[in-house]
DNA sequence: AATGGGGTGAACATTTTGGTTCAATTTTTA
DNA sequence: TAAAAATTGAACCAAAATGTTCACCCCATT
């Protein structure tokens, strides 16, 4: 019969548990497996799973690698990424690797029960305010790509001159687009606009 | 008879309900109150709660400034930290704030079941692996308050003069904390510990 | 073809930060 | 107490980062 089967990949276990139980008490759902790490997500995933419930964050490893290699073996499964309100910016990330649908940790249970539902009816869910927060997120930064790299850079202890040339540009540049990048994110110094960027899930 | 009422201080719903649903199964144990903010917290907070399981984290404030504040109205309750690996540096300080237990998230349903058992009959608990994980995350810094106070005034954009004036200590000795701050992380720059102060969790 | 904006690079001066050394003071140790 | 070690502050210099200005190129608009 029409048994939603489940996989639980999260490696907090009083999430996992709690979610298995709040699902097996639902009808028409089960759990099917359960993982804890990307290496255990690999190891136990079955062929017969509709939906997995995945937390981006692992310790060894990202979840969207993850679910891109999963995808390859089997591309029938719906991924629904549990992310918290720091994590509104892997959001754009999250749908290139495959992943359909989005719920926040903070949702009731009742949201993700229609989350599930409505992923595997129509490919994808977006939970309702987590639009608006990820357009939030990208609107109070709006750095690019190329910007975020010099954060990047930067971050990991290189100086102005090794990055400038490590991204061919000149000193003169990279230092208006530090300011460019000071000024977008409404700081004063570029340790500030770090902090802030760490914090934000900009950089790693 | 015996039953032990337990508050709920938590803001992710997933892990809350999850939690309820645990705890309700359970022989001898029932949720009294629930929360997801400090400030539900304050209004649903119970005079007969036995122990609550607080989420450090919330939305609205710190959940350890909460917990002095129910300590002087309800001196009975004992507090049970939910921690994940990212606080095990707020160990200290939330033992000062009167915390008696600390699981971490990725503990199991029966780990949390034992903790609160213990919690209420020794005063105290501490998850087994999280003691050598506090040392392990202090000593991979081993920075002091006021290393972390000098990290937290830059992170906020103040200049060095700045910094050394306010915390009374000359631009010398400042520019030494902070080469023994760099050493201390084993890292190049100040940008470098910036990134990973944040990254642990050392500044907000 | 002319105009103007956006982005880039160079060339200054100035400020800030980092490296090093030395003297004075306090704390620890013998 | 005396010697050694750690801490602090000052001075000087080098390096890096920031402020400012100007010229150049590309491209779209007129």
């Amino acid at each position: 019969m029409g048994m939603i089967k489940i996989m639980l990949v999260e490696d907090h276990n009083i999430v996992r548990e709690g979610l298995k139980r709040l699902i097996e008490m639902e009808e028409g759902m089960t759990v099917v497996a359960e993982a804890g790490t990307c290496a255990q997500a690999r190891a136990n995933l079955r062929d017969d799973t509709d939906v997995i419930l995945l937390d981006i964050k692992l310790p060894d490893g990202d979840g969207l690698e993850l679910c891109q290699e999963i995808r390859m073996k089997t591309p029938q499964v719906k991924f629904i990424a549990l992310t918290t309100y720091d994590d509104a910016l892997f959001i754009k990330k999250a749908l290139e690797h495959g992943v359909q649908g989005f719920i926040p940790k903070y949702a009731s249970f009742d949201e993700i029960k229609s989350a599930i539902h409505i992923t595997l009816r129509d490919g994808r869910y977006l939970y309702p305010g987590l639009n608006m927060q990820a357009l939030m997120g990208l609107s109070e930064t709006g750095l690019s790509e190329f910007e975020i790299q010099i954060l990047r850079r930067i971050a990991s202890g290189e100086n102005q001159k090794n990055v400038a040339a490590a991204l061919f540009i000149s000193i003169s540049t990279l230092r208006r687009r530090i300011k460019g990048i000071c000024t977008k994110m409404g700081v004063d110094t570029i340790e500030e606009a770090l902090a802030s960027a760490v914090k934000k899930g900009l950089i790693q």
